[in-house]
DNA sequence: TGCTATTAAATAGCACGCGATGTAATATGC
DNA sequence: GCATATTACATCGCGTGCTATTTAATAGCA
């Protein structure tokens, strides 16, 4: 038997003890907001993985699927079934590159483009279900993204 | 076209920019940090999930499915076939309680027992993953500790 | 030109995570 | 004591997310 340390010791070490694991603090606050986002998404007929092709398609049309996933991190594995449920509900087109017959194309539907009006009030459905303020929130994300970059690279 | 306004500008809104969200940020660092677990995990032959349950059982021995589920966030629906396949793997044992026939009491195998010394060392490995102080880890995990709180009080 | 390597996307198979529903055991109310 | 409600799990179906593999198109190069 090692000797066990929480992180809240003098000397702390990574421990086994579930309550005091950033990952699991990390994976559980995931599992909640993917609940409230279910909830606001219902009525845009859209998952949260569907909503984020979505805000990348409204930012920048006419993608590749692999640039897409790119910005996602996500990759065709999981895209493309995914897109091809968005075409089925006819929010985005999904056209062979003529350039280059391996590139499937992206596109918003007129559909598609007019879904984002009612997209418009989710953010602020979401930051008012957080209870942070904007600068909570700001300080928060870049701690985030500071420890993606690091887990990428470490993956 | 309403006007977007970042979350760095004077008077910040919620917007639809992918770059902008804490969400997408929570959302990509726990796709970042399943990776570095899965690589982990893959020697001891157990998912993330999985290995969440097990850390519950280290921790206290001879529990129903659903204070498993309280502890991790998750109901019967993921619980019952995961369990099943620690059963299959050999790592814990289901047997209805005599007291009340409903419940389903989870009890870890001499070999479930014996799989946390090689578990011993993931945590450190996770930690060296992150590049973070452990400061820095523990001030995350409570900002995200007490935003989980709010998600769930508000989903 | 023709052969090989690389690339983009798709397919198959597995494991979550959850909404909706079902089933059996226990608790409750009259 | 018996009908009803509740509880604890389980089942079904769907949508990710990933590993391994496949297919088709393009690039590179002798």
């Amino acid at each position: 038997m090692t000797t066990q340390r929480t992180s809240r010791s003098r000397n702390p070490k990574p421990s086994l003890l579930l309550s005091e694991q950033l990952c699991f603090a990390l994976y559980s606050t995931m599992l909640a907001l993917n609940k409230v986002y279910r909830k606001l998404l219902r009525k845009l007929g859209l998952t949260y993985p569907q909503y984020l092709v979505m805000l990348v398609l409204w930012e920048r049309d006419e993608l590749m699927v692999s640039e897409i996933g790119t910005r996602l991190f996500l990759d065709s594995t999981t895209l493309t079934p995914l897109l091809k449920r968005l075409e089925a509900s006819g929010l985005i087109a999904r056209t062979r590159a003529a350039s280059d017959e391996r590139q499937v194309i992206i596109t918003l539907t007129r559909q598609g483009r007019a879904l984002k009006q009612q997209a418009q009030e989710v953010p602020g459905s979401v930051f008012c279900a957080t209870e942070c303020t904007p600068e909570e929130l700001v300080s928060m994300r870049d701690h985030l993204l500071l420890l993606r970059a690091k887990l990428f690279k470490n993956a």
